[in-house]
RNA sequence: GCGGGUGUGCCGGAGUGGUCAAACGGGACAGCCUUAGGAGCUGUUAGCUUAGUGCUUACGAAGGUUCGAAUCCUUUCACCCGCACCA
């Protein structure tokens, strides 16, 4: 029976005051090496954290607290992400405005994350949603426009009718809102605020290499920025030049038509007099179509009238519209070779158009040659049907036939990348409000920097489309550059642009001159650790790297990556294995299980569940276990004696030491877990000497950082275990003789058990005949055989003992049996 | 369609060439302790067999490599995630 009562209310609340009003996690610039950890900021909403929420910032805490204990100077903040929709939304249903929903969540988030015992700084916390924090994302607009890095553009972008605004390409996902699973996105032809982000692709993609990302973390954003080398290639249309991007321009020969996408801006003009009826009936179709409709539908086009060259032949082509080719890739027109393209055969057989073969396989057979093929051919071959070019490998075609079109300046070797510019305009009020303004004489221009920031406006009404146009006021102002009326850009910004430099402000979050002093932040940053979800991996992490590289080109910063090392974490589900919502009423909240077991309990149940990076489903009872676990641990800590220095228990204390080491700092908590359970099953039953028990109480600190405060305490230690030193492993102690005679010990509790099974014998005495290098072993392991095989009486006897050779406690002849590592055993 | 991942005992999950019938936790069952216990301690928990043994069957399924595979290869099925007509 536990003597000694566990009450973790009381502790956890202690400590939780004693941490803030020591200042123990605030940071200063040292001589010490800096480590930075962070997690993702949240989104502060009403209800508090979530399960996932208790999860990743767990690991962010259990690594900052290693890394502090390890001798690190370490810098592990926290802030509010707290501008976007949610809140507005949010807002809006509760009756009250952003700004006061925001406050009350993120007081409620503070109270809960104190409670949770995560090692903040808080003297850094940064909140996005205050002008002081928005100031400065207004501030880079303003650079970035000034670098023809911000631009307006009309294009066809992704409209979310719920959210009543345009979204990203990041923030589509499967034809969907991202924040509406039900919802289809639209497509509109809008103007909008561009961040030209495509300027960094090739650098994005290079800097993946050097960073110590999963590998699938980084396939992902290399497929995400996509690049591909091909070709651009004018065709003459109308007599003017047209351009097309195009991977294979070894098949030019084989070009029977071009596609224009629907959504081409400049697609009315290749339209003829004659078709204009056909092609506006095929626009019309296609409006109204959403993105998710669009991508399921049927190859569709319609011919424009207009004829282009072949550039290579002068061979007269139609060009089509259709609804396959995306508009902003590549120039939005593409060159079809129906024999060599899949998505170009299946529309050349929809409408007829002939298809002419240009690059034969090496393998014949699977070829029709008399004009009809069953299908496209994308593979590498000989070229056919190919002037000049005939006979020759089509690898080799593509760099020559580039070549010769290059010097006829009708063609180019190009890159395209799949990334888009990032659209950040949103119609919405709760977003940083872009610094700009519209004047009838001047046109766009953009406010001027000692004017920042542009503050949001408390009062305007919620209902119909953007908020902010309806205060008049804020919207009417005066031109920078003449003075005269003009108005202010309503839109605001996506809510990632702030937290695509916001690790940068906890460098120096106070400061009102600059957006941050360079010193500090090349100090303390780049992120050492940074942890997040997979699905940040093609969005936030993307937007952070491209400001990070941003920001270093105005020379402000002196690296260009963000986060060297990003661990993704696994999802928790709930019990039932789907996603924890409300909805599907399998929601756990982490305050909850905290009033029931405990912060320190629930960490640990996190961690112990499954390896950090898999998804799992939650389990309650997980808690439980380990508030068990950890009532025994307060129960032995409580009532400590201290036994005398064991050669043995210092072998296990370093063998710990050294695993659990390991598996911190590879996020395996789940196995350090389970050797710290190992250990503290060890040290209760064998007991140990006060220095190496703490060794156990520092590693544990990590995983339940309130319980072992208190314990390093009333072990009579000054100061803070979460300012203590890691145990270090002395690799000298440890020794593998121990664990091989602990097996053997096992083994033959085990065997007795087995034998007891057979002779179906409950309580009985046994007699061990050990060989003589064995006996002390066997001898100081008596009490422990005797509890793990529950016999009463246990003797144990040397073989070549005297009364064992004369049978007289042998009279079976057991020791006969005996082995080396595996006495004989006698029953009765 | 393309890319990534997962599939282990009653359950959650370790384990990636032998030391695996498989860590650790949970559950169930049995025993101990106890006035009592929703606390603690111990054992059992694939099947058969056995004085501490041996065998069979098992790591989604089927083949293969190997002296030897949960672990490597091939095919296949199921589920999850990401991208989605990017020319």
């Amino acid at each position: 029976m536990a003597k000694t009562d566990y009450d973790f209310k009381k502790i956890e609340s202690r400590w939780q005051k004693n941490w803030t009003s020591e200042k123990v996690f605030e940071s200063k610039k040292s001589k010490k090496p800096k480590f930075y950890v962070l997690d993702m900021f949240p989104y502060p909403s009403g209800t508090g954290l979530h399960m996932g929420h208790a999860f990743v910032f767990s690991l962010g805490d259990i690594f900052a607290r290693f890394k502090r204990l390890q001798g690190f100077n370490v810098l592990y903040p926290i802030g509010y992400d707290a501008l976007g929709l949610p809140a507005e939304n949010a807002a809006i249903k509760a009756g009250v405005h952003p700004k006061e929903y925001t406050n009350k969540s993120i007081a409620n988030f503070m109270k809960q994350q104190k409670a949770m015992g995560w090692s903040y700084d808080w003297s850094r916390m940064v909140n996005t949603s205050s002008p002081e924090f928005y100031k400065w994302d207004q501030w880079i607009f303003l650079k970035m426009y000034e670098k023809g890095l911000a631009y307006r553009k009309k294009s066809s972008v992704n409209w979310c009718p719920k959210c009543q605004t345009v979204l990203a390409n990041e923030q589509v996902h499967d034809g969907k809102c991202w924040r509406h699973e039900d919802t289809n996105v639209e497509v509109k032809h809008l103007e909008q605020w561009y961040l030209k982000i495509t300027d960094y692709a090739q650098e994005l993609l290079e800097g993946l290499e050097k960073l110590n990302w999963s590998d699938n973390a980084k396939l992902r954003q290399r497929n995400w920025i996509g690049r591909s080398e091909g070709s651009e290639i004018l065709f003459e249309i109308n007599g003017k030049p047209w351009s097309v991007f195009t991977t294979r321009p070894d098949t030019i020969y084989g070009v029977t038509f071009l596609v224009v996408s629907a959504q081409h801006s400049e697609l009315i003009n290749l339209v003829s007099e004659e078709q204009e009826g056909e092609v506006k009936k095929f626009l019309k179709k296609l409006k109204g179509v959403s993105e998710k409709q669009m991508e399921e539908a049927e190859k569709e086009g319609v011919f424009t009238g207009s004829y282009a060259l072949n550039p290579i032949n002068g061979e007269k082509i139609p060009v089509y519209a259709g609804n396959f080719v995306v508009a902003d890739y590549g120039s939005g027109m593409v060159m079809a070779v129906p024999a060599h393209d899949k998505r170009d055969f299946e529309f050349a057989e929809k409408y007829g158009i002939p298809v002419k073969v240009v690059v034969e396989p090496k393998d014949y057979e699977i070829y029709e040659r008399d004009g009809q093929i069953p299908q496209a051919y994308e593979g590498e071959g000989t070229l056919v049907n190919s002037g000049e070019f005939n006979g020759m490998e089509s690898v080799k075609a593509k760099v020559e036939i580039t070549k010769f079109l290059e010097k006829k300046k009708l063609g180019k070797k190009t890159i395209q990348f799949r990334l888009r510019d990032w659209l950040i305009s949103r119609q919405r009020y709760w977003g940083t409000p872009i610094p700009m303004v519209y004047c009838d004489e001047c046109g766009i221009v953009p406010v001027e920097e000692k004017n920042l920031p542009i503050v949001l406006p408390d009062k305007v009404t919620f209902g119909k489309g953007n908020p902010l146009t309806t205060n008049e006021k804020w919207v009417n102002t005066n031109c920078p550059k003449c003075g005269g009326k003009a108005r202010r850009e309503t839109d605001t910004m996506d809510t990632f642009a702030n937290s695509s430099w916001y690790y940068l402000r906890y460098a120096d979050p106070e400061n009102d001159k600059k957006i941050f002093n360079s010193d500090d932040v090349n100090y303390w940053a780049p992120i050492d650790q940074y942890i997040g979800g997979p699905e940040h991996i093609t969005a936030h992490l993307i937007y952070v790297r491209f400001y990070t590289k941003f920001l270093r080109d105005l020379g402000l910063l002196e690296f260009d990556e963000p986060a060297l090392r990003y661990f993704t974490q696994g999802i928790i589900h709930g019990s039932d294995g789907e996603k924890m919502s409300k909805s599907g009423g399998n929601v756990v909240e982490p305050f909850e299980t905290i009033k029931n077991f405990g912060a320190d309990s629930l960490r640990l149940a996190l961690v112990s569940l499954a390896s950090p990076d898999k998804d799992t489903n939650w389990d309650e009872k997980i808690v439980d276990g380990s508030h068990r676990f950890l009532r025994r641990v307060y129960d032995y800590f409580s009532n400590f004696k201290p036994d005398k220095t064991a050669a043995k228990t210092e072998s296990k204390v370093n063998m710990t030491i050294k695993g659990v080491s390991e598996d911190v700092e590879n996020f395996r908590h789940n196995l350090a877990v389970i050797k710290l359970r190992q250990l503290f099953d060890y040290l209760s039953v064998n007991g140990s000497d006060k220095k190496n028990a703490e060794k156990f109480l520092l590693m544990l600190h990590i995983y339940c950082p309130f319980v072992t405060e208190e314990l390093w305490n009333k072990m009579g230690n000054k100061g803070f275990i979460s300012l203590a030193k890691w145990p270090e492993v002395d690799g000298k102690k440890i020794d593998a003789r121990f664990e091989k005679e602990d097996e053997n010990v096992r083994k033959v509790a085990s065997d007795i058990n087995n034998i007891k099974k057979v002779l179906n014998k409950d309580k009985v005495k046994v007699s061990l005949y050990a060989v003589p290098s064995e006996v002390e072993l066997f001898r100081n392991a008596i009490d422990t055989i005797k509890t793990l095989s529950g016999s009463a009486v246990l003797e144990v006897y040397a073989v070549n003992d005297a009364k064992v050779k004369s049978g007289e406690v042998d009279p079976e002849g057991k020791a006969k049996k005996a082995k080396p590592g595996k006495p004989g055993i006698y029953l009765e």
